[in-house]
DNA sequence: TCTAGTTACGTAAACGTTTACATTATACGT
DNA sequence: ACGTATAATGTAAACGTTTACGTAACTAGA
């Protein structure tokens, strides 16, 4: 099969603990050796193992990374922050798909921790006290991203919702906008749906606007269909509403498809603002004025966190809120300047 | 640390090897010790180790994805299929970023060679031969998706594309269109770029309309803002033209974006049609014509293919074309019908 | 010249499995 | 009662590394 260390060992007349301290950069060799170990190895094209190494080291240099949705456009620039941030501290990446199911979510925990990953990065879904139970069961580190526990103290990096929600609808607000509705998430979700509306509500209410509960149309997802659907809903019940804040980007964009489809013309008669900055937000028409996730980076970030904590550079991870940022683009008028 | 099997084994009074058969579900054991056993492993909690296991059985039950961007929308969505065949087969996958650089993408080779991968799975690109090179040092299957290499024969699986372009075109065709354009991709590109054009330009020759080389402008790659500046330049070097042919999506939909931006009413005055059928060509506005390239689907047969490679179950793997789709939506209009 | 310290190695155990082979007990056919 | 096939189990080697420990040679200081 492919050569092994004893091979190089024999190749070079040295033993197999010389070739594993060339190998390893350790102190205890001559210049001469050296040189012939690193002429076997090549001769013979070695390759160390990863897996034996793994074996005895008890690190395999590998981290899990758990998503609801892998294709989601959100994960997936995530998981390119992940990823590059893995790659550069020399771990690899196992992608899970947990499709928001428990059950699938707990196979997959299990199935890590059968391979003995280093790590876990868990993104975007509400902890479990059944997942915090395997975690510590695990004993190894784990960064939530784009989600937080209270319950369960597991170091996170997110943006601060609440904030984000308050700064689209005050942003609204300075430009003129009075009569602001909301298409939310869920009630029960206490990660992106929560959060959101009350940051919404509170930039009302700081802004001496009374909210109704005609403002709100809430949703099961935060995905297009869901927008299409609630525009008409929310127009419905707050017909005199010049601006809407959407809790998502898709959201957002559902909700400008319907306009277009009502002949609505935005940001004319209709202010939009969505949040989380996709790609595919500058890439509508007209483009999306929203509240940017620094998504990448959030997931690069949280790659750093975990394997500083792997590698025991770090003892405990500092949560973060990384900040979030209004990107204007043209789908928010200013009424004031009319 | 962990409990290993040895500890299974002492505290149900029996060897490591009749516990192993028990795990194994291999023959050889009694009722009444497999009940032993079966609840010492419940007392001890004890997880099988698979890095050793792979140690010994040469097996890892993972294999390596390698995306030139892992983030973008066609691969996440190829991803998703690939995780879930590769999980149902019994595997993990590990992403790689090679970010389309020749020397990423070795490293990366390189790091699953040593990780002992049971299999690779290469999307998008273009194999050079330094990459065969390694492919068949490291004795493992591999499988392309969405691109193919006549010069390495390894299996794909993919659409193909020069059908899927003269569908699309043809599709114009018989709407009426005899002016058409094309924003293609690359002449360097063989996989995406010339089949995509060549298959434009014989849609129009078997339909008798005599290709002109103003009627194509090419890209270097394939993104939103190459359609955006692509759609001007066609315009003035074509300005009878009714309908284009977009060589992706985010080229598409970038050349709505300027058509928007130039007045230009989309599909009344200019019809536009896509390739690959993401899930944004349904959220833009007006939702996109495309040519349906099944990402997940093929993404699940890649999948499955290299399991079964790797599983012995096929000794080799048949190439396969899956079938595109036109999905019709509203970005073209019938000009016969007007 | 002797001792102590350093350098350059080698030996062998360990990591946690699987599995070929050996062993024992059991049942069965005659 | 005896051999034999079968079932149940144990022993130990093997997978490819790392590393604690041992040893021999050499250097330097007195």
């Amino acid at each position: 099969m492919n050569p092994t260390i004893k091979d190089v060992a024999k190749k070079a007349n040295v033993s197999t603990a010389t070739v594993s301290r060339i190998l390893n950069g350790l102190p205890g060799y001559s210049e001469e050796t050296k040189k012939k170990v690193t002429e076997a190895i090549a001769e013979l094209g070695y390759q160390p193992n990863a897996v034996a190494r793994g074996l005895i080291n008890k690190r395999t240099q590998t981290i899990g990374v758990l998503f609801p949705d892998v294709s989601g456009m959100l994960s997936s620039e995530v998981l390119e922050g992940v990823e590059r941030a893995a790659h550069d501290a020399g771990f690899s990446v196992i992608v899970c798909n947990t499709a928001s199911s428990g059950s699938r979510t707990i196979k997959y925990l299990r199935l890590l921790q059968e391979k003995r990953v280093d790590g876990i990065i868990f993104a975007s879904e509400n902890i479990k006290d059944e997942y915090a139970a395997i975690f510590s069961e695990m004993k190894v580190p784990v960064v939530l991203v784009s989600t937080e526990s209270q319950k369960h103290t597991l170091p996170f990096v997110r943006v601060n919702d609440f904030e984000g929600a308050f700064s689209a609808a005050e942003f609204l607000i300075k430009n003129g906008h009075c009569k602001i509705g909301m298409i939310g998430g869920s009630f029960d979700d206490p990660i992106a749906g929560v959060p959101r509306m009350n940051g919404f509500k509170e930039a009302l209410s700081k802004n001496g606007i009374e909210f109704e509960p005609n403002m709100l149309v809430a949703n099961e997802g935060y995905r297009f269909n869901d927008g299409k659907n609630s525009l008409p809903k929310l127009l419905q019940q707050f017909p005199e509403m010049t601006a809407v804040f959407a809790a998502s980007d898709e959201l957002a964009i559902g909700a400008m498809s319907a306009a277009h489809e009502m002949n609505i013309k935005v940001p004319e008669q209709l202010s939009i603002i969505g949040y989380d900055n996709l790609k595919i937000s500058e890439m509508c028409y007209p483009p999306l004025t929203t509240i940017s996730q620094p998504l990448v980076q959030m997931g690069e970030k949280a790659g750093e966190m975990l394997t500083a904590l792997i590698d025991g550079k770090e003892k405990t991870a500092e949560s973060i809120y990384l900040p979030f940022e209004i990107v204007e683009r043209l789908s928010v008028i200013n009424r004031c300047k009319q």
